[in-house]
DNA sequence: CTAGGGGTAGGG
DNA sequence: CCCTACCCCTAG
């Protein structure tokens, strides 16, 4: 046995079996062991082997001091912190002594250049970088890393599988911090709703008013990582069913839990004291039980409980045939009736003879049914009618004439509303406010205002082709919320110009026409597959080349369409990225993954006129020092000036790619010239996340007005 | 009067 | 039960 190997077997015995408890004496780390075994080593002052002094007393550094003063100070230097006596110590806390030691080398430079120094003598070994290196263990290994290959297409409704397996404990841990962060952050908008904690809350103890104050004041637990994890909440059903934690059942939405006859008494109750309409009123009334109810399930309930009374009845479900048309679904015509319309709410009250009284009849008019009840129950008069004002769905040509009007007026949405020429009259200037916030946010949001939270959300998570998609243009990603959407977007497709300016995202917005009947999902093309669900983060998307030939492809359909074929997208910043990309259309450029600045083709100078017809039949190559997010843009808060209301329209910071309705060929020359990447580092936008899917209200705006005649 | 944000209606 | 467009309240 060599001496090396001897003093290694000496120093891990010390080390590792009897422990280190002074603040010298421990070798804090493996790597320190090692390094005072190579300076005892060389400096051949090996006395201890022969003295019978405790290998400890020379790893504490008293036979340093004796015998060896130069490596005294080396070897205190090494044991300057303690050593915890576990094995997992050695091998696992390296990182926070290369941190310790390096504060020590920090806060006393002197110490560090004397062992230095002082290898006058002996040449000591450089202790750190090497060992460092390879022993450096990050503890919490990276999360996020670039993806060099795309990721396997999930089998159903592109669902990405799991990062995580939900059970061990490192990784749901992290998700659980992530949450915990967001769940501050969405906690008011969803304060009312109970969370699993809650729900548990309950089910130990009673409800009762304290537990209901409480229910109104926590904060759920698992509140949406992103709103794209909260999207997935509709494909539940495709959930793992290893996700038994907390987390995973909130995330996949709230379970259903039948109304009680209490509940549905203290219901009516305050209705009646209250009014319908006031269900958070109703619900936050001492004198009303519910359980974990929130105001919208008081809604809910109510308009199942007294259709009659509810504010307007519910139209008839109609569903699509096979053969397209539509039918009546089999609860048409009927009135939502106990027992039909939300089943398992209403079971056979068997326990109840009061409730037996007040549900039983199965006439399905439980108003009518329980008048007397009612008057039982106190309630004499008519339930009291909401004051709302009805809704009224702004249309396609109100939301046209807001934006004229917000170009016009500004934010003055009273001068706006006074504006004859709208025809606005009958709004209130929140009104107005409310739908441009909800119809142009990118606009609202750039003018200098906020977006409510939702809005920002939303455009974050929503997957921008599936908004831009046309009612008749199936999604790429079918999901059922977009499938609604696109319901709802039928009309939306005579739209025109007045939201082309206002987009610039990473969004592909098709010409109007193609809302024609005879596109299809296929008509997209391959240039387009690479859409995969968002995680919300907004990653770079890559259009690949055969975007292009798609557009060669379809030019007659683009160019019958009255406006111009409107691309945003974000490009990677390396040109190489565009010869790399193979032309599958299904490959991510590797590059993209790294949140690199963005390549922008028409910013917001040279986007500067509003109106998308007003563009150039080409495109202009932007000019590399226009590109700076902030340029100009302070002037454009809050324009109330019609100077400044071009302004609206700029994307100071998001990459626009504008194809007008030219021969394809141009787009692509204007792919090659692209500006080097070196010019646009400056300024940009990488976080690019805000805003994303402005079109999405503009979707369901018109949508509601479309909505009118479902 | 407006901005911000909460509440509700109505469709899914 | 969920979503969100619309309505409403209120501080400044």
């Amino acid at each position: 046995m060599t001496l090396r190997k001897m003093v290694v077997k000496g120093l891990l015995q010390v080390g590792i079996m009897q422990g280190r408890s002074s603040r010298t004496g421990g070798y804090q780390s493996f790597r320190h062991l090692i390094y005072a075994l190579q300076v005892t080593n060389c400096c051949c002052r090996l006395d201890w082997t022969n003295s019978g002094a405790p290998i400890s007393q020379v790893l504490n550094g008293a036979v340093s001091t004796q015998h060896a003063p130069e490596p005294a100070s080396t070897t205190q230097y090494v044991s300057a912190a303690p050593f915890s006596g576990k094995l997992i110590d050695l091998l696992l806390d390296t990182s926070q002594n290369l941190t310790h030691e390096r504060r020590r080398a920090g806060d006393q430079p002197e110490e560090t250049s004397r062992v230095v120094s002082e290898n006058s003598i002996i040449t000591l070994p450089q202790p750190a970088q090497p060992p460092a290196k390879t022993a450096r263990r990050p503890r919490i290994p990276p999360l996020l890393q670039g993806l060099h290959q795309p990721p396997p297409l999930p089998p159903n409704g592109r669902l990405f599988p799991p990062i995580t397996d939900g059970v061990s404990g490192f990784e749901q841990e992290i998700c659980e911090r992530i949450q915990s962060g967001n769940a501050t952050q969405e906690a008011r908008a969803k304060k009312d709703g109970d969370d699993f904690a809650t729900r548990t809350v309950e089910q130990i103890s009673p409800p009762s008013a304290h537990s209901k104050q409480n229910r109104a004041e926590q904060i759920p637990i698992l509140s949406p990582i992103s709103p794209g994890i909260k999207n997935s909440r509709k494909r539940r059903t495709e959930a793992s069913p290893s996700d038994t934690a907390p987390v995973a059942q909130k995330q996949q939405g709230r379970k259903r839990k039948k109304w009680s006859d209490e509940e549905t008494r203290d219901l009516l109750l305050g209705v009646s004291r209250l009014g319908i309409g006031n269900w958070k009123k109703i619900l936050h009334c001492s004198d009303f039980e519910f359980q974990g109810r929130t105001a919208v399930d008081l809604k809910d309930r109510f308009r199942v409980c007294c259709p009659g009374d509810s504010s307007k009845p519910r139209k008839p479900k109609q569903r699509k045939g096979v053969d397209g048309k539509t039918v009546r679904s089999p609860r048409t015509g009927a009135r939502p009736v106990v027992g039909e319309d939300v089943p398992n709410v209403e079971s056979p009250p068997s326990e109840s003879p009061a409730a037996k009284e007040l549900f039983a009849e199965g006439a399905g008019d439980i108003h009518r049914m329980n008048h007397t009840e009612l008057v039982k129950l106190g309630i004499h008069t008519p339930f009291a009618k909401s004051k709302r004002r009805a809704r009224h769905a702004f249309s396609v040509v109100d939301d046209e004439n807001l934006l004229k009007g917000f170009e016009k007026h500004g934010a003055a949405w009273q001068a706006m509303r006074d504006d004859k020429d709208l025809g606005f009259e009958t709004r209130h200037p929140t009104d107005l406010r409310d739908r441009f916030r909800i119809r142009y946010p990118e606009a609202y949001e750039r003018a200098g205002y906020k977006l409510k939270a939702k809005i920002k959300s939303r455009g974050r998570d929503v997957n921008a082709v599936e908004e831009k998609e046309p009612k008749q243009d199936p999604p790429l990603d079918s999901n059922q919320r977009s499938e609604a959407r696109e319901k709802r977007s039928a009309k939306d497709n005579s739209r025109t110009l007045n939201d082309n300016e206002l987009e610039e995202r990473p969004v592909l917005r098709f010409p109007a026409a193609r809302s024609s009947a005879h596109t299809s999902t296929t008509d997209l093309g391959p240039a387009f597959s690479n859409f995969a669900e968002n995680d919300g983060s907004l990653s770079p998307i890559i259009l690949n080349r055969n975007i292009l030939q798609w557009a060669d492809a379809n030019t007659t359909t683009m160019s019958s369409t009255s406006n111009s074929v409107y691309f945003g997208t974000y490009l990677s910043r390396d040109p190489s990225a565009y010869n790399t990309i193979p032309h599958d259309g299904l490959h991510i450029n590797p590059l993209a993954t790294l949140k690199l600045p963005m390549l922008t083709l028409s910013d917001h100078t040279s986007s500067t006129l509003p109106i998308m017809q007003n563009y150039p039949t080409t495109i202009n190559p932007v000019p590399s020092s226009s590109i700076d997010p902030a340029l100009n843009w302070s002037s454009f808060q809050k324009p109330n000036s019609s100077s400044s209301q071009h302004n609206l329209l700029r994307t100071p910071n998001l990459p626009t790619i504008v194809f007008p309705h030219v021969p394809a060929i141009s787009a692509r020359t204007t792919v090659h010239n692209l500006p080097p990447p070196a010019d646009l580092l400056s300024g940009m936008d990488l976080d690019g996340g805000e805003g994303v899917g402005a079109e999405h209200g503009g979707t369901n705006a018109s949508a509601f007005g479309a909505a009118d005649g479902r």
